[in-house]
DNA sequence: CTCTGTGAAAACATTCACAGCG
DNA sequence: CGCTGTGAATGTTTTCACAGAG
């Protein structure tokens, strides 16, 4: 959004990938430290909270524009503000969860997502046995159901909490839906178009990290647990 | 912790931290294909399933030592060997749960866990109302048992399922009782002195990922999603 | 010809260090 | 002073490209 006409191009300058895994973490800082009342919080003491250095705080806030006041820091009120938009916070998202098994339910009756702005909004199951059954405050709904709730209910984003085999079938699904983005929580890799989103959280593979953190002794350390995948088009690089 | 006498030193060379992350998929994959009754697998394959290039998964694996025949590609039963001991997953793994609420019940359902060689032996919770209630084949503790079942049962890594409040409380305790490190759930940062492993794994962090990637349109993708914090010693870097 | 292993180059990310504001 | 914003320096990860094995 800036240099209308011709000239340099717009370039809209892209957000580190590393920086933008950190985000949601300052959002989460912050927010907290607003319920607390505080006003305002310098990159030292963010950085102290996160486990980061001031400096790469910084780095990372600058990215929400020039925030920060020399000699007293950042106002938090407004830097949750700026976050919140930047991250797609701002606009409202409507979830719908595939799988009602421990999983599904246990997200389905997840409170702090509906606090934070991610409403839940339908629970579908293939197992004709289960559909009627209620699930936190909601009744499961039949697979072919699907496409008329995600259209009726205007849900941009969908949680698969399927088994294994199921999953890439259920991603494709919700995909032809209408539905934006996937979060999934099935074992394996989902493959999507260009433009659709997917993050994936594999426990197995969480607790293999801190398996190997443990096993290694005490040294090497990393950051996040879950991994999202690319949204496989040609020869897209990245991880799974 | 570096380098006592003098001398050229042994000198195992520390796995890359991306690398330490892909490392978890690399095996998934490989059992999965193993499973499948395939014997070997090339780079590009391999990379292929993963959303990796050719080149990148020959540099990871060559973490594994030289398992590769050139022509030929990788037996996959070799490199699944050598990843579950570098990976620390040759050795057992005994873990409890605290908190039985709806993620601490999925969790301790959670077959994978078992199959993959971590075997849940043990589920506490603060409410006494809830100790003796059974949860996936287990009796709930109450927290006062802790220190004596993490001893008897030899547990080494313990999930924090419990609501935001509590959880660096309970993490001090498992570390006390003797784990060895700790998958937490809890919507905050943990931490653990060092030598004691921590990852973290956030539903709201992983949503809002995913809201990101799907409101920045289709351009910008990452990767893992859940995090790991870092051993809390003097001045950290790395993330929540 | 296919496919690995690996230095060397390029891209990317973090830390440093300091000018400048309040 | 204390604290931000940012270039420049450093460190890390990925990609390239090719020699050499089967």
């Amino acid at each position: 959004m800036r240099n209308p006409y011709y000239g340099p191009v717009p370039e809209k300058k892209p957000i580190p990938r590393p920086a933008a895994r950190r985000l949601s973490l300052y959002l989460r800082e912050l927010s907290s430290r607003l319920e607390q009342g505080e006003a305002t919080v310098s990159s030292k003491a963010l950085g102290r909270s996160l486990g980061l250095t001031d400096a790469q705080v910084r780095k990372d806030l600058a990215i929400c524009g020039q925030l920060g006041h020399p000699g007293r820091g950042y106002t938090i009120s407004d830097l949750v503000g700026s976050l919140r938009k930047i991250m797609g916070r701002d606009r409202d998202w409507r979830v719908c969860v595939v799988g009602s098994g421990n999983i599904g339910r246990a997200l389905v009756s997840y409170d702090r997502f509906r606090r934070e702005g991610f409403e839940i909004v339908a629970v579908f199951d293939a197992n004709p046995a289960v559909a009627g059954q209620e699930v936190g405050g909601l009744r499961v709904q039949p697979m072919r159901d699907l496409s008329t709730t995600v259209a009726a209910e205007r849900i941009n984003l969908g949680i698969v909490a399927v088994p294994r085999e199921a999953a890439q079938q259920v991603a494709d699904a919700l995909v032809a839906a209408g539905v934006r983005g996937i979060l999934n929580f099935a074992p394996r890799r989902i493959e999507v178009r260009e433009g659709i989103g997917i993050v994936s959280v594999d426990f197995t593979v969480a607790l293999e990290q801190l398996a190997f953190q443990t096993a290694t002794g005490l040294d090497l350390s990393f950051e996040d647990g879950d991994h999202a995948d690319e949204p496989t088009d040609g020869d897209a690089p990245t991880s799974v």
